[in-house]
DNA sequence: GTCTATATGGAGATAGAC
DNA sequence: GTCTATCTCCATATAGAC
């Protein structure tokens, strides 16, 4: 679908360019006081032209949280092929990327609190869906390996794993100092899980 | 101070239709989207009366935002009457009262996350340096009682509770029936401690 | 595709009458 | 204390030239 040259070449670049810094300027700034010149100026460009490529601001965080969707299912999506008892540190791991990447990690947190409050796109509904079931299916993984703890099942540990991650990252963009995501998150599965971490 | 009658009564009951009816419009729409004109149709009153009383749309926001740190504070301060072994069921019965009362909920989640890109208003950090605290000290009586699980510091725990309770909330905001705040809650304390609940 | 110019609307804030 | 009227600013979006 996607042409590597000719005419939509550049423009599908353009698109790409001005998905990264709406993903920017609403992660730094929240969908609403995030505005199309603030965009348009990371991209040099008139904000008109924003408009020319999406239509509406709208349809620009829609294109926005599509992609990142996209982007985050393949990188929370269970592997079958890692063993279950390293699928903690692997979680680790991937909190430990996020750790240095404060814009990533904003993004979701503004949008969406600021999607409870507008019209919900059901973008969010689905990406908090596809997340816990990604979750679910690594702790069902490690259950069938018998490395849960005693009464915990795969699906609540899913989502409270999916809150806290959330809740800590936002905790600790408001207060860097004094919440440590990581080991948040590592005593967390020393609880659920019985591999040593 | 607050004289109970005279000539400032009214002014001072005004002053908390107000500071009410502009947390539940914040809750719902933010601090951006959230207009001193949807604020001021609640009270029966015209904007410009608003910023008679507070001066600024900025000044409303920290005054609401002090008031509802002093109501939090008193709300989830230690109580030492409580006996520690009972401590994880009062914070579930906190927990469902939240749970009925989602403007209540929602002010922190939508504020919290808007106030990461703008301006930091140093209340939040407060705020949550004060909870973390108070969840500290009760972990704390838990702790010298014998009922915190192995490897179980007061501290983290408080931080983890934390965390897990704000994310849980938001995202049951999100999708309603996809997170029991209440039952994740009753887990997590499950694991932190040994009290049956 | 990108720009300039413009339409339109809503926000917060101020001045002043009552 | 509350209102009306007004000011100023900045947003999204559109029209049309290049």
């Amino acid at each position: 679908m996607t042409e590597k040259r000719g005419p939509y070449r550049r423009t599908a670049e353009r698109r790409r360019e001005i998905l990264d810094a709406a993903a920017a300027v609403f992660a730094e700034s929240g969908y609403r006081a995030g505005s199309l010149k603030d965009i348009a100026a990371r991209v040099s460009l008139d904000p008109s032209s924003l408009l020319h490529h999406f239509g509406s601001k709208r349809a620009l965080l829609e294109a926005v949280l599509a992609d990142k969707i996209d982007r985050d299912a393949t990188a929370l999506h269970w592997d079958d092929r890692v063993p279950p008892e390293q699928y903690p540190a692997a979680l680790l791991r991937l909190a430990e990327r996020n750790a240095g990447n404060p814009g990533g990690i904003g993004l979701y947190s503004v949008l969406a609190a600021e999607s409870i409050t507008t019209e919900h796109p059901d973008s969010f509904r689905d990406r908090h869906a596809q997340t816990r079931e990604a979750f679910t299916e690594g702790f069902a993984a490690m259950a069938d390996a018998g490395l849960l703890r005693e009464g915990v099942d795969p699906a609540s540990a899913a989502a409270s794993l999916f809150a806290l991650w959330d809740g800590a990252q936002t905790h600790w963009l408001i207060d860097p100092d004094a919440v440590d995501v990581v080991a948040l998150l590592r005593a967390h599965l020393r609880l659920l899980t019985t591999v040593s971490l």
